[in-house]
DNA sequence: CAGCATCCGCTTTGATACTG
DNA sequence: CAGTATCAAAGCGGATGCTG
């Protein structure tokens, strides 16, 4: 990207990270730790290969990510956050927050991806009984499960099946957001091709820290 | 901007804010508060007008800004940020905090702003001091003076001369910048053309919070 | 003059094909 | 697997012109 030419913070950030597709493949780093080259572009569908391969070396240059041989087992390269790269995760994170209300409209070509869902959920659910037992919830949407677990009073979310989930949730990936974020019903969702199991009691007790509204558009 | 056609967050926010520009109209706006469309441009270098008129067109699409009739005194159209908009500040922010180390580099063509400043300084620096009497210090760089205040143990800035500065400091803004970040001793930024009035142990009381390292590039 | 719209050359991106 | 090469399409930058 050609630069803002601005003596000032967010133009040098943007100089860096602005470019189309530079911020998405920090997110793949951040959400899915070190990456091969392939890891990578599964996670950013639709992006042109030389595309890739120009940022991935923009960012190194940058000092953002860096390039390592992967330990012996593996023939291939990995990509990795620097300690500088970690930082931009409040950025990630703020971004990820922001886009929760965009979530309602879900295009009909929209990839889906489960650790991008687990993020999301992750920043945006509590627990509302921290000195309850802990409870597990399997999300099974996009292309892995999700499992929430509740972790000394917060929510933390990780991907694979789960071993003894409380509770289930299978079906499209938007009511099941829906759900999770207070947004819909448990009987609208279900109408929504959500199937639930366990205990619905649990959705409460793991309810959203605070439900923004969605934008006009 | 092409949307990215993910089912992500991070990916529906840059569908939004992403595009060239536009989180710069949002800073502006952030910053300086409702603006005029000259207003915007001149906080712009370098964009294309038609460019401008078209993101500023999407943002209001979006919900991001509003466009409004200037009360009766002036004969122009405002915009300002919506609520919605004005929860980017939080991505404003940590893109500041992230790029305040790239601030060491001033390319030859880059312009100044004050407020641009004066953000970035009420970000990075804290009140050592908060139980002493207030204090107050007036940069003189950029296109107009900033004034830095201890305010109830935070730091605030506003644009504009100080009535009474405790400390004066006048000069090319990375030097200045470098002193209040305390990256530089008052000796070398002395050296690279700040002149200092006023007692210098100001500097140590409203020092910077922590104190970043620059990346390599 | 503020607030755009139009035009045009250049740069960036997207899609696909190809290679070690 | 991990890229490079190629080329058409889209986006951008800069200049200019129009309209109230």
């Amino acid at each position: 990207m050609r630069s803002y030419d601005e003596y000032c913070a967010i133009a040098k950030s943007l100089d860096v990270v602005g470019d189309r597709w530079t911020l998405l493949i920090v997110r793949e780093l951040a959400l899915r730790g070190a990456c091969r080259y392939t890891d990578v572009r599964n996670g950013l569908p639709g992006i042109a290969s030389n595309l890739l391969a120009e940022r991935l070396r923009e960012l190194e240059h940058a000092g953002v990510i860096v390039r390592e041989d992967a330990p012996p087992p593996i023939a291939t390269a990995l990509f990795r956050l620097t300690p500088r790269g970690e930082q931009l995760r409040p950025v990630l994170e703020d971004l990820t927050r922001w886009g929760i209300p965009l979530m309602t409209e879900q295009n009909a070509g929209d990839a889906v991806r489960s650790h991008w869902l687990a993020s999301a959920v992750e920043l945006m659910l509590t627990d509302r009984q921290p000195d309850a037992s802990p409870v597990t919830v399997e999300l099974q949407t996009g292309d892995q499960p999700i499992v929430i677990e509740t972790h000394d009073g917060a929510i933390r979310t990780r991907l694979g099946p789960a071993e003894n989930p409380d509770a289930t949730l299978a079906g499209p990936p938007r009511p099941i957001l829906g759900l999770m974020l207070g947004l819909l019903e448990l009987a609208h969702a279900e109408a929504s091709g959500v199937s639930y199991q366990g205990d619905p009691s649990i959705l409460d007790r793991i309810g959203a820290r605070t439900v923004p509204g969605a934008p006009p558009s």
